[in-house]
Formats: C-alpha cells, structure tokens, sequence
RNA sequence: GCCGGGGUGGCGGAAUCGGCAGACGCUACGGACUUAAAAUCCGUUGGGGGCCAACCCUCCGUGCGGGUUCGAGUCCCGCCCUCGGCACCA
C-alpha cells in the first residue's frame, strides 16, 4: 500500500486561503434569508495574539456555519482607528498617528487572512477617515438640533495621565482605565450627549433582550440605577440677626404653603430640596447634610454672623472639596463634616433640624442633600454616632425589635409617626408622599445613578466637534454641507491638541461670518462605535451615514461577538444611539444587537522576576529561573498582555502547526464565555487529532469512488435496511454527532461539539481497524464527507483539502450543511442500567421496542440479577423506560 | 455590603426535564516500532480495599453541613471559598 502523504499545513493553507472571500460577499439590496454576523470592531493597537483571536474565531465558524445552513451571511471587519494610543505611538516614533495606525490595520488584515477568517472586506471602515468621521459630525448636528447634544460646564474626570477629560464610564474606582493615574475633578465646559433621557427605556428594555448574557445586562441595569423615591422640600428657619434674641416664629409647614426649593424676594433662602427612597422613614430624621458644593454652602457661609465659625465652615468646604468628588465618594473615608449653624423644618412634624454640610454627600445624585436618618441609613448611623445626634427608631419589625447597635435598614411597620404609626414602609412610602404632594411640599419622583456622557476629548486623534465659537453669534453649528471639519494635516507635533493649531481653530462664523474659533475638542471614541454596525450595510455612500431602507432590512444584528468588557460603555452607547436615531425617524427598530455572546479572556502563564520584572514564557527553562539573575521566578496566570510579556503570537503557532491547529485548539479549550488558560500541550493535541483526521480520510479516499454528495436529510447512496449490526451502529453514531454538533454550534458550546467530532473520529478509526476490515463503502464515504463538513466551520483548510480529495470540485462553503435521521438515531439495541438502591449493579441490553415495555423490563432485570437478590425483600421495584431499573430491597 | 457567575480526577473540562459521575482532550506511567531519539500506535490513569495478576467484586467520592427522593453533581435550607460588576447613589 503507498503510503499517504504527510499533512502538509502549509501548502493547504496556500492552497485555499484566496478561495473564500466570493462566499461572503453580499447584495444588501436584496438580504432574502439574511444573518448578520458582528465581531466587534478591533482597535489597530498593533500586532493581534491568540487570546485576541477567539473572538474572530469564533465569529468566522458561526459565519461560515449559517453560510452552510443557506443564509446570506453579511460578516464585516473594520477598525476603530482613533484614540490615544496612536498618539502615544506617534510621540514615540516621531511619526504621525495616521502612519502608525495605517501599518497596524494592514499588519491585522494580514493575520485574519493567515487565520482563514473572511470577512466582506469590501466594507471595511476605518474610523479615521474622513468619509467615516464626517458622519460622526453629522451625528452631533443631529442630536445637538434635537437637544440631545449640549454643552455644560460642569465637574468633568480629568485624567492627567491622558491629559484629557474622561467619560464617568471610563473611570474605574477613581481611576483612568486606559493609563491608571488618579482621576481629578475639573470645572470645564464640555460637551455632553443627552443619554440619561434615554435612561428609562435603556433599562426596561434589557427585558427584551432574551438573547444577551445576563450578566452584561445586569452591569447595564446597575449602572443605569433607578430608584424610586419622593422629593422633600424643608423649610429653613431664617438666621438670627445681631441683638436678637429668639428666631423668628417659623411659618408652619402643615398649615402653610409651600413654595418649593428656593429663594424669595430679599427674605433668603427658604427651603431645602432633598431625595430619599424612604419617605416612610421622615419621623426619624435628626439631621440634613448638603454636599460641600451644594448652591446654599455660599449663601450661609456669606450669612453667618459668628466671624470664627464662618472660619470653620470655609475651611471644612474647601478642605472638602479639595478632597475631590472621587476620592470622597470612597465608601472607605471618613465621615466628615461641619455644622452650618442653621435648622430646617421636618414638614411633618415640625421638629427642627440642624443642617450640617457632610463629606460623604455627592452633589451629582438626588439633589445634593439628604435627610439623615440614622435609625434607618447605615451612612446616617455612622454619621450621627460620631457627632452624638440622636437616633429614632421608626420602623420595626419582628427581627429589629430590640436590636440598636445598627441602623435598620429593611422594611416594617411605622412608630413613633405621629398618625402614620401602624402602616406598613410600602403604605407609609406612599401616604406620606401623597400627603406632601398635596402640601405642595414633596412630590414622587425616580433617580438615575447614570449621568450624561460626556463626549470632549482634548486630544488630536479623534473627530472634531463641528462647532464654531462665535463672539457675535455664540455657539454656531457647522451647516452641514462644509462636513467633513477635517484634522488639520499636518506633519504630527507631537503632544499637542487642536487648540494649539491655529491654522485649524482660526475661522469665519457660518452666520455672520465674522471671525471666529473652531471648537477645538475631538470626539470619545465611543461615538465611533456606537454606530460603526449600521455603516456596514452602505459604506461607501458619499450623501448619507447610512442607507436607512437597507438598514431597516439588514438590522438588527443577529448575532453580536465581542469582548465582555465593553459590557456597558459600548454596548450602552450603541443603545442610545439606536434609540435616538430611531426617534429622528432614522431606524425601525428598538435594539441593535438580538443575540450577544462575550467571551472569555485567554490567560497564559508570566514569569515575574523580582529584579528584571515580566520575563517572556519562551526565555524561561525547566528551573523557571531569571535568565538574566538566575533568581527564582514567580509564576502566575494572567490573561495574555503585552505588558505581562506572556502573549502567544499567531504566527508562531501557524508557522508549526497551522492555523487550523489554532482554531481548533481555540474552540476546544473550554466553553467559550469562560477565561482560560492556553497551554503549549493543548495545542499539540489538536494537532494529533488532525493528523489523525488526516490519515483517516485519505487512506479511505482512495478506495472511494467520486460522485456528488447527497442533499441533506436523505440516505441516498446508503442504504441503511442492508446494514449489518456493526454498520448501524457507526450510522447512528455519525447521525447523533451530526444532531449534537448542530445544536452545539446554535448553543455556542464549541468545545462540546469538537468532542463528539473527535468521538466520531475515533469510531471511525476503530471501525476501520477492526479485525475482518470489511469496510461498507458507501457508509464510509457519507461518514468522511458528513465529518468534513461538519468540521469546517472550526478547521476551513484541512476540511476543504478533504473534501476536495473525497472527490468533490465544488466548495465547502457551497455544501448544505448535514441533516440527520431520527430514525438513525435510536438504534436497534438499548441498554438498561440496573439498580439495587439506586447503585449500580448491572446492565441490561435490551431490543429497542422492549425498551419501553415496563413490564419486560422489570421481569428481565429481575432475573438477571436474581443471585444478588438472595434472602432480601423486594419492596419496590421503579422502572424508566429506556433508562433504568431500579429495584428497592429491604436489607434482611 | 448588594447583585451575578463559578467550585467536579494530576490539569482544561463533560454530564443539570433528578436516573451509568468523570465524555473529549492534556499530563503521567507502561508497552510496541527504532541502533537511538522524535513522531506514531496500543494499554493504564478519581481514591481505598478484596494476597499477586487478569477478570471481577466492594466501599468512598462532584466546596462544607443538613433535607427531600427508590435514586441528588443536578432540587430545597443554611454556610464557606473564588471570580466579575456595582458600591457613602440617599
């Protein structure tokens, strides 16, 4: 026998890598049974490592699986090639951002086509360029015509790492995400996009995406913080004046009207506004707090008479607000704070109030101020213990009965609430803010912890905002006919932003047309993001961002492949702008994305030195010593990074075992959504296995004659009434792993469906190995070609050199994909398991039909292990058919 | 603190409408082939015991403690650990 050629990778890889890319080209006039396959667009960071190649790996054997199933598969690639790092990159070079950004995108596409991973790429986009950013531009137009897009001052997160202002989404525990530093808070005028409109619809629409990740939504649903409360107004008692002697009587809240927060006339301030969830708790409030930056700090300042105490309350607001809103919004600091002097009126009872001004209050939330209530609020509790005010117990229940060491934070009946005692919190919440709302001194109102998203960035690689800063004329958009507002194109000068570059910001204003200033701001590159996935359809149309006919066609996404990282500030993002743009009018539908799938990072082992730091995996020996100390190494997992030094590139993977030994391995290693580690031995494994794949199909191949393969869901070419019991059982085991691995790949459990492929793969092995080698031809070429393609999606060049040598001139891609036969299913025998209570003590192999005969089965299980019965009772005997019997003994 | 994942052999993980725990792969060990090694192939591989070996038998075993059930990795109650998100948000 001539021996079978060696699997030669690489030349297969040659062989069919250019083959594909017609399969995925689409008509979007006419999408018929369409799928639209979305990877999330990567940022062209540099060189691509296997951890970042799930994600595309993943993507491409979905594409190619529906592709197979007959739908028209739209999977488009492209690149958010704005932002920071490619002007780090830029500064470093000495070369200009665009240069750096350009050689990365090319060196990517390079590593998807090596990969086998096909994309459209005639609908690539890249962020950057100005018929992408330009609608960027006129996005802004549109949401700043409809007062979606404003401009405020306000406390923005200043990182001086980046030196630039950050989303609240982009700042992780007080810190910069993208450089660490320590976040600052700045008062800067930015631009700002009107998310929190949206906040109500962002969250009860979470409900209907049935087909996201839990977890991602329940981060959204988190960060989007409703909460339902009543807004309070308290009446501030007016200050004493100089050789006065009693305040002057306070007007009566109950009796008289209220007038809401504010000032009135020449009198001062009136009233205080505060939120609180817990309305039923107002008899026990002792205190208010307002936050250091609260409007009324100034006023009371400016009205205390005491000259040293008007020292004191100075001295503790700018020692407050020094602090910064970050760093005090730590649950960790101290509670600090300082008394105003001044009181406040509990509307419902009148008692009075001291007023103090309290680290721990955030002037973003509620209304910047709070009624303290430390019977009942963990943080009043605190406060009120270290500045010994009193405590009221007004809600109990049966647990809290007695218990004071502790705030009691649950619900329960009212005491201690004047006419409200008895009632339930849900009663009281409600009774007490109707009874308000009809004073005209509170009224029911809901909260987001979600702010605005503010979207100026004082950096040069990102799009410019379209607006003009006129003297006469103020705030003037850019009409829409002069977008794009272009990056000035200069040689790069290095780290400097668009407001040193007159030759950009100097211009005339489009009313008057005056002299004026350019907004020298760029866009968050989140902006490019949210809305990257509708440009696709049409990305070359030079009139519009997108074709909204075929949009509503193609859209939503069916299925969305991305890192679960972008949990809430893409996904969030993407969100809101399909709502607006929907609102304009723009789109038809509610949510972008109908399916998402996060996977899990891919971790690696690194090598820390104590003196030389991140020592590369491949510069490490057996003794897992420093190679340039010889000091012990500390080993640890971590998800591959460049900064950990433990990343795996591609290409030496594919130089040695082929890309379709990574995408195998890949898809093997485990579920798909979990982090998990990637080893050197797991690797060589899937390696063996298409090796073994490989000699299997070609030592067959020769023996089987060509001819076309049978559409789906039809025996033709086997005839399963002649085959002899063996033959039947390698037809059932290839018609249960068509079943499985089909459901497998719908249910994103790769891993699962590569192990049945392997356990059919061995049947096979075995089936031909064994002793009388009377191989039924025709079974065999159906099971080598149903194996194949159903293989492809996860290994593309083996299975196409396959099913090219199994005789085949057409395509992989232009099979149908495999159906299976109930039928085949069963198979004629059925094993039953015998228990003895409930352990196992035997088996039963049982004719299909009898498998279902209660009564057959008790009697034959019975007597099969009847010696083991000896001396006991049966008591009970449970049978299920087709699985077990299990009979119950009295022990003797 | 709150919310959500997850805890199964030496390792990654299978099996959850309650019904054979450990599929598939890796590692390790033994054997075949080879002058030798690599590769490949065959076998063993949760732990303990039944004198050795084969076969077989048996007990224990899915984070911990209870419970429901003929039967629990799977369901219920109470904990522990771990990962992720949120967190002085009133």
């Amino acid at each position: 026998m001539p021996r079978i050629a060696k699997y030669d990778f690489k030349k297969i890889a040659k062989r069919w890598q250019d083959s594909w890319e017609a399969f995925f080209r689409v008509e979007t006039n006419n999408p018929g049974r369409k799928f639209y396959s979305l990877n999330m667009f990567p940022y062209p960071s540099g060189v691509l490592h296997v951890g970042h190649g799930r994600n595309y790996i993943i993507g491409d054997a979905i594409a190619r699986f529906f592709k197979m199933r007959g739908y028209n598969v739209l999977n488009p690639m492209g690149f958010d090639a704005f932002g920071l790092p490619a002007e780090n990159a830029a500064i470093e070079n000495k070369t200009h951002p665009r240069e750096w950004t350009i050689a990365n995108i090319e060196g990517m596409k390079k590593q998807f086509h090596e990969w086998g991973i096909i994309y459209d790429w005639d609908r690539e986009i890249r962020t950057c360029e100005p018929d992408y950013y330009k609608w960027n531009q006129w996005l802004f137009l549109q949401l700043y015509k409809r007062d979606l897009a404003y401009r405020s001052d306000a406390l923005a997160n200043w990182c001086p790492g980046c030196e630039t202002v950050l989303a609240n989404e982009q700042v992780i525990d007080g810190h910069c995400e993208r450089c660490d530093s320590l976040v600052e808070k700045r008062k800067l005028t930015q631009w700002f996009f009107k998310i929190t409109q949206y906040a109500e619809q962002l969250l009860n629409d979470l409900q209907h995406l049935e087909h996201w990740p839990e977890r991602v939504k329940k981060m959204q649903q988190n960060w989007i913080g409703r909460s339902e409360g009543v807004e309070i107004d308290f009446f501030i008692e007016t200050p004493l004046r100089h050789g006065e002697g009693n305040p002057h009587p306070t007007p009566s809240p109950l009796k008289g009207e209220g007038r809401g927060e504010g000032r009135e006339g020449g009198q001062g301030i009136r009233s205080l506004r505060v939120f609180t969830t817990r309305p039923d708790t107002i008899f026990g409030v002792t205190f208010m707090a307002l936050a250091p930056e609260h409007p009324f700090v100034e006023e009371f300042i400016a009205q205390e008479p005491d000259a040293s105490r008007k020292e004191e309350i100075k001295a503790f607001v700018q020692k407050a607000l020094q602090q910064g809103e970050i760093a005090r919004s730590a649950a960790t600091v101290e509670k600090e704070s300082v008394f105003t002097g001044r009181y406040a009126i509990n509307p419902v009872n009148n008692q009075k109030i001291p007023i103090y001004i309290a680290n721990y209050v955030l002037m973003e939330y509620g209304t910047g101020a709070i009624m303290g209530v430390p019977g009942h609020d963990a943080r009043d509790f605190e406060f009120a213990q270290k500045y010994k005010l009193p405590i009221v117990r007004v809600i109990e229940n049966d647990e809290s009965k007695g218990e004071v060491g502790a705030a009691f934070e649950g619900e329960g009946w009212l005491v201690n609430s004047g006419e409200f005692d008895g009632l339930s919190s849900r009663e009281a919440f409600r009774k007490i803010g109707e009874a308000l709302q009809s004073r005209g001194l509170g009224r029911f109102a809901v909260k987001y912890r979600l702010r605005d998203w503010l979207i100026s960035r004082q950096r040069y690689w990102g799009t410019p905002i379209p607006i003009v800063h006129c003297e006469e004329c103020g705030i003037v958009p850019v009409p829409e006919s002069e977008l794009p507002v272009k990056l000035p194109d200069l040689p790069f000068i290095g780290k400097k932003g668009l407001a040193d570059i007159s030759e950009f910001y100097q211009t005339r204003c489009p009313q008057c047309h005056g002299p004026a200033k350019r907004d020298t701001d760029t866009m968050d590159t989140f902006v490019d993001s949210s809305w990257y996935y509708l440009r696709y359809i049409s990305p070359n149309d030079g009139e519009r961002a997108f074709d909204s006919e075929a949009v509503n066609k193609w859209l939503p996404v069916d299925q969305y492949v991305g890192g679960v990282e972008h949990a809430i500030l893409h996904l969030l993002y993407s969100r809101f702008f399909t709502k607006a743009l929907r609102d304009m009018g723009y789109l038809a539908f509610d949510e972008p994305f109908t399916r998402l799938f996060t996977q899990g990072m891919v971790e690696h082992v690194s090598y820390r030195c104590p003196e030389h730091n991140w020592i590369h995996p491949n510069e490490v020996g057996e003794s897992a010593q420093c190679p340039h100390c010889g000091r012990p190494l500390k080993i640890e997992l971590n998800k591959m990074s460049k900064s950990k030094r433990n990343t795996i590139s591609p290409q030496e993977v594919i130089d040695q075992y082929g890309a379709d030994t990574e995408r195998l391995y890949t898809l093997f290693m485990g579920p798909p959504e979990r982090d998990i580690e990637w080893t050197e031995e797991g690797v060589r494994g899937s390696f063996r296995f298409l090796n073994r794949l490989w000699t299997l199909v070609l030592a067959q191949a020769r023996k089987i004659s060509p001819s076309p393969h049978p559409s789906p869901w039809k025996g033709e070419g086997v005839n399963p009434a002649e085959f002899t019991e063996r033959e039947k059982r390698v037809w059932q085991k290839l018609h249960q792993t068509i079943k499985s691995v089909t459901e497998d790949i719908e249910s994103f459990h790769f891993n699962t469906a590569v192990s049945a492929i392997m356990e059919l793969t061995n049947e096979l092995i075995v089936y031909v190995n064994e002793p009388p080698k009377k191989i039924n031809q025709a079974l065999m070429k159906r099971a080598l070609e149903d194996l194949v393609l159903i293989l492809s999606p996860f290994t593309p060049f083996v299975c196409e050199e396959l099913w090219r040598r199994l005789g085949h001139a057409d395509a992989v891609l232009e099979q149908s994909w495999p159906g299976y036969d109930e039928e085949a299913l069963v198979g004629t025998e059925r094993e039953i398991v015998i228990q003895v209570n409930g352990k196992l003590r035997d088996r039963l192999s049982v004719p299909v039909a009898i498998s279902e005969d209660r009564a057959e089965l008790e009697k034959r299980a019975l007597a099969q292990i009847q010696s083991r019965l000896d001396g006991k009772q049966i008591a009970r005997v449970i049978v299920v058919p087709g699985r077990l019997v299990n009979v119950v003994v009295k022990e003797p």
